[in-house]
DNA sequence: AACTTGCGCAACCGAAAAGTTGCGTTTATA
DNA sequence: TATAAACGCAACTTTTCGGTTGCGCAAGTT
């Protein structure tokens, strides 16, 4: 079973519940309410995110509080970086040539 | 069939090819030699990654080399900019605590 | 003209994922 | 103490995914 953030982020319930509980804890019935969708189904998802240790429990009583680890996010932000590199540099690039144009009509 | 720049990078392949592709434009064949796979194996992963409109072709005669689109790719960059918010809040939030701790010290 | 190469596309297959159902357990309430 | 609520877990079903095989086509090569 291979779980990896990016994995994690695929799905678009899963990215929504990731919205939701980055913010404040939610337990699995507070997020299936908001998805028109199954405490189950969700349930599974907070398992998943737990395996890729994405998210954060919070036992009070007989309520599980779930929360994003946001820490864990800026895995996909650091892969990113290269791309980020990339469209940056290009857009300097861009901006080189516009300079040259603008040069060139005095 | 619903695909989407998240569903694109879930694939540990496919995240492997944007990276290359992100450098300089290449041919099927070219990308299947790095990644121990068959050319059709990369060829459906180009399906993917055009589907989704991550990827550029360019026809010269007989060979096709692609390239990202890596504009394409802030679209994650301004999904995680809602968790980078958070995350930089928290880390000055801490930087604050840090200060407090530091100034009772004296 | 025959042959090779580079490719896309469609059909197929096995494995994994997403969702559903049905438990059992713990905690709160009547 | 009986009942209800909040949950996890495991079994099962359906769908999706990644890969392979086998075409066919267009572009170069001999």
């Amino acid at each position: 079973m291979r779980r990896d953030v990016f994995q994690a982020i695929a799905d678009p319930t899963r990215r929504a519940i990731i919205g939701l509980i980055a913010l404040q804890a939610m337990t699995p019935n507070a997020l299936a309410e908001q998805f028109d969708t199954t405490r189950q189904a969700v349930s599974k998802h907070l398992r998943i995110l737990t395996e890729c240790e994405l998210v954060q429990q919070e036992n009070r009583g007989r309520e599980i509080y779930y929360q994003l680890k946001v820490e864990k996010m800026k895995e996909i932000d650091h892969w990113l970086e290269q791309f980020r590199a990339i469209w940056e540099t290009r857009f300097s690039q861009l901006d080189e040539v516009l300079k040259t144009m603008k040069n060139e009509q005095k």
